[in-house]
DNA sequence: CTCAATTATATTGTACACAATACAATATCC
DNA sequence: GGATATTGTATTGTGTACAATATAATTGAG
């Protein structure tokens, strides 16, 4: 194998270490978040609807899209899968009617308090320590806020 | 807002950082990898079989799940189109008739010449240094093994 | 005022992920 | 050697992701 071969190794890749450390983790969620009924995108969305029902702030699928860099075509059906659970109201804005606004109903603000001890079980579930975590976390902010930056000019 | 909501929010947390960096880096390749006509699970499997016709090794579905830590569900139906491009050869063993070994043909052994210039082609488009990318990538894998070492006892 | 461009969401189709289950073949224990 | 457990893959169903397209409402130019 010459050197040129070892660009493709599997193990040399970024991509390959985010993707798997990626559903690792997310396997880790799953147990606690089935004790909510939520799947791990789900339980993100009801992270950014209860910050902005504490700060009284409404919510537009648009805005949810941006703050998870997820597009309408996953966010529709899975907003809708909340609501009829009874967790979340989507409405649509009567000033603008593309708009529609999500907002957490009272059963979705209960389920914040099941919700807030997911964090700190799911850090004891993985046995590094959270300093490693937490420096790993702001590295990962960090390039991500510079590849956004980058594919900013065309964004989706 | 007291200190305990501060455990929710969502930029604190190390899981969606890894979300949605692990999208947005796929979302790099996309361009790259659709001149192949390969998505990125699809490219990371060719990567597992590139290395395999190198070394001589025959392939089992389930050595690519171990190393890709993915499962059947997921690379049955994506070995199966992998094949009716042509790329590969997906054949059930004759001394254990539950195995089923894949392997690539000369055209996915081809394509691998054009897969060579990924690498650097998608490090340019980062934007972000190599040896601050490699570290992260030795971090994720670090703390991979250790997850993984922890789940091991009762492993999928 | 009206047509074109833009904006915001929804819909459709393809492709992962993964749990649960099925099923067939091999291995093992007695 | 036959019941039982294990192993390896396939199937089914649910839920994301995301490109492409559709639709409807707003904005803006003339």
């Amino acid at each position: 194998m010459d050197s040129t071969d070892d660009i493709l190794d599997l193990d040399n890749q970024l991509c390959f270490a985010l993707y798997a450390a990626n559903r690792a983790v997310t396997s880790l969620y799953r147990p606690l978040l089935t004790e909510l009924g939520l799947t791990y995108p789900q339980y993100l969305v009801m992270l950014v609807l209860w910050e902005a029902a504490t700060a009284s702030e409404v919510v537009r699928v648009s805005g949810l899209g941006s703050r998870l860099r997820l597009d309408s075509g996953t966010l529709t059906p899975l907003l809708k899968r909340l609501e009829e659970r009874g967790l979340v109201r989507r409405q649509r804005s009567v000033e603008d009617e593309r708009v529609v606004t999500v907002a957490v109903t009272a059963a979705g603000l209960a389920m914040r308090e099941q919700a807030k001890s997911i964090p700190s079980r799911l850090l004891c579930s993985t046995g590094v320590d959270s300093e490693r975590l937490m420096a790993l976390r702001d590295e990962l902010r960090s390039v991500l806020a510079r590849l956004e930056s980058r594919q900013a000019p065309s964004a989706r």
